[in-house]
DNA sequence: CGTTTTGTTCAGTCAAAACTAAACAAACTT
DNA sequence: AAGTTTGTTTAGTTTTGACTGAACAAAACG
């Protein structure tokens, strides 16, 4: 097919991106790659192929999934018959993304409370302070709201699961 | 005051986290203490000032001030008969705040939506595409709820401007 | 005028973090 | 057993960015 290499375009693109955007989120880039890969190829990909198709080091590969893990936004398979190790996204990443946004709001907002209540009553900054918590407090609601609509749409959930295998080319 | 001692220490407990939270948002730490700084003391706070009593280089401060300014959260101001710059809180540094994050939010969806237009229309990788798009739109709606909230507390917002004291409730 | 104050810019230092290669450990293969 | 494959860890390199001191320009002061 010609447009192969267009569609090959298409993905690296893709998955650049993913890694400038999840650093820009506090990720090393190679770990927002691995899960832009994850997320565009959707099979089940292999500890090596994910070296070779990124062409980054086993090393980077190994702690860039070690920090996916930990956030829970991919996991780790394996195949009977077969060495490697393989990863695949977690059944709902973003999901999880939503709830650790939500776990540091809360702690965050946990901190400002402890300020206020540390001042006295008639602190000229207590307003300020309010506010900032008003802030973090309104923000935290968006995100619950969010996070219960992506429950909502569950359902669709199945499109994050990997299909039938498909033979992209050889990547770029 | 004997309390005075214990006062000074919960602010600069709460400047130094706001720049340790601040700094986990992709600004430089002694952005978010002068940040955090104009948040407690609400006063119009001059540029020496700045230096001095958060102890760094006048060039940090203006570096700060300029990313501050930049992203609309401190304005500059000037008084009669004083030589130095002063600055405060801009208007409503949260909605700008929100404002930042829906900008981005839009981006990436724009170049999401680029990745799923580019791609042919029976790809076996639309499917979990169109769920990472809908992840960033349910975000975005979120943060758009956030923003439309923070307006409506806006009459609020006049505990933003450096007035005089006045003793809200202290609640937590 | 020369001097001082004030904020910005530039060059350089320092620290943190990403990434790699190499050493390593564990499991499999033969 | 020896030798491979595979993933992790460690040591070292490189890059990035925060921060500072010094040079600078502009304005105010004397």
């Amino acid at each position: 097919m010609s447009n192969d290499i267009t569609y090959d375009a298409v993905r690296t693109d893709f998955i650049e991106k993913t890694g400038l955007i999840t650093q820009a989120e506090g990720l090393p880039r190679i770990a927002g790659r691995v899960f832009g890969m994850l997320i565009f190829d959707g099979e089940v990909v292999s500890f090596g192929d994910l070296a070779t198709k990124l062409q980054v080091s086993r090393a980077s590969i190994s702690t860039s999934i070690r920090i996916l893990e930990e956030r829970g936004l991919v996991k780790r398979v394996t195949k009977p018959g077969e060495r490697q190790d393989f990863f695949q996204l977690a059944p709902n990443p973003y999901a999880t993304m939503l709830e650790r946004i939500h776990k540091r709001n809360r702690s965050i907002q946990a901190d400002i409370a402890e300020t206020i209540r540390s001042l006295p009553a008639n602190s000229e900054a207590l307003g300020r302070l309010n506010a900032h918590a008003n802030f973090y407090a309104s923000l935290d609601a968006a995100v619950a709201v969010a996070l219960s609509e992506l429950d909502t749409s569950r359902n669709t959930s199945a499109m994050l699961q990997p299909t039938a295998p498909k033979d992209y080319a050889d990547d770029a």
